[in-house]
DNA sequence: AGAAAGTTGAACCGATGGGTTCATGTATTG
DNA sequence: CAATACATGAACCCATCGGTTCAACTTTCT
């Protein structure tokens, strides 16, 4: 088993302290170029073609790599897709949150505001990454259930909590009316990315910018006429 | 080519008016039963295990019939998916439109209508055929492009357009204020069916009747706060 | 330079699965 | 009853693919 020839499994964290030390040259640098690479091709190649069509050969090619490099690094078919949309979550939710960011404005008309975060929100939603690790999420959610959960809490979890925590800010501040941050988020990502699955045929037609603003302002619009702070009947 | 044993590809429309005519009793019972057994049991297998892990031998065993007559009756396995699908819709869209069916109540209040026929959208979007459809189309969208056109336009572009021509009548009848009925019914069927993709996990999760008449209730609250009829500003 | 670790390409194994063939069986029809 | 049409199950063919093995080669560390 534990032979010594191509049998050592890198797997491990990514932190490369090897053995030794000294030099300031990060010890394992072949390898995590070749794992970066791998992991890039392989979800590039699955969110091609789906996880049961894309065989190793292929993601091999794709990354310039032979085959038992990959099973090297990774042990199999699996913890390769898993790891390739663990990586790209990583990459994906990051840009979601930042649409976020300047909802943190501590004044200044919300409009504006939700209008700008609203139709950033929306352009990653519809970002060819972002659709292709939603896609494969869904498509693969039975076989990896507790990636779904994961990914889900990473990804779209995350985002709802964002912006629940924004609004209830708003609210706080007397910009917006609500008692329930958490719904209104909820509502408002629904009025947000809900149309875009029609709207895309499920991911398969790009949309134009001038289609993800309108979709943005109007979702804006309705969300502000019921969300809005109205007259207060308080005595 | 056209010979006669075992090789008379059965395929054709469902209106089975052979060579014989006299006798009442349909002219291919047997063949009309083997074919419907054989597209539920499909469905039911893709729905289970999706469109790659499905074996025929499987899907014939699930219907009770021998794996060559499902390719008598059916080609290949691709258009034994894509019938599969087309019988799915067809079973699965007219509940959707059902839901709608009271909105045309010429007079009521339209809060309890809309609230009624959301639980009902959202109840047969949760249904596990209905999901099971949505989930194998999105899996399989790449692979059959022209599929997912079709069962989209039967399926959520019809729900769609009728829920538009329904508030369209409301908005005309005054209980309603919009100048765009299509957008309204978008924006409703967004503030249903947008929060379960969450809520179900992409439906791995069932959820509880309460859940959908909570959701069901607030997407009516946010939408009629935005699109009551208010104060008129006309002269 | 020499040892150790890693990479490569090619061949190989075993399993799975789509699709076909065929001899046999059974129900319907004239 | 005989003919026709269809269903059956088992075997078969062939391609693909996950995963492994191995000998040769390159890189890195000491």
């Amino acid at each position: 088993m534990g032979s010594c020839i191509g049998a050592t499994r890198y797997d491990g964290g990514v932190n490369g302290a090897k053995t030794s030390n000294a030099s300031r040259r990060e010890a394992p640098r072949g390898r995590i170029d070749k794992r970066q690479a791998i992991l890039e091709a392989a979800f590039r190649t699955f969110a091609r073609e789906g996880y049961g069509q894309s065989c190793v050969r292929e993601i091999a090619a794709e990354a310039g790599v032979a085959k038992p490099t990959i099973y090297n690094h990774l042990g199999d078919k699996e913890t390769l897709f898993r790891e390739a949309m663990l990586a790209a979550v990583g990459r994906t939710s990051g840009a979601g949150l930042a649409a976020l960011e300047q909802l943190r404005e501590p004044d200044g008309d919300v409009r504006p505001m939700l209008e700008e975060a609203g139709h950033r929100v929306l352009k990653n939603h519809c970002d060819p990454e972002s659709q292709a690790l939603r896609w494969l999420l869904n498509a693969e959610a039975a076989r990896f259930p507790d990636l779904l959960e994961t990914i889900q809490r990473e990804g779209a979890q995350r985002l709802h909590d964002a912006l629940a925590d924004r609004l209830a800010r708003f609210a706080l501040s007397g910009r917006l009316h609500t008692s329930d941050p958490d719904l209104a988020a909820e509502q408002f990502l629904a009025l947000l990315t809900g149309p875009m699955e029609l709207r895309t045929r499920l991911g398969t037609r790009k949309v134009s910018d001038a289609e993800l603003r309108t979709v943005g302002r109007a979702a804006v619009d309705t969300f502000l006429r019921a969300y809005a702070p109205r007259a207060v009947d308080a005595p």
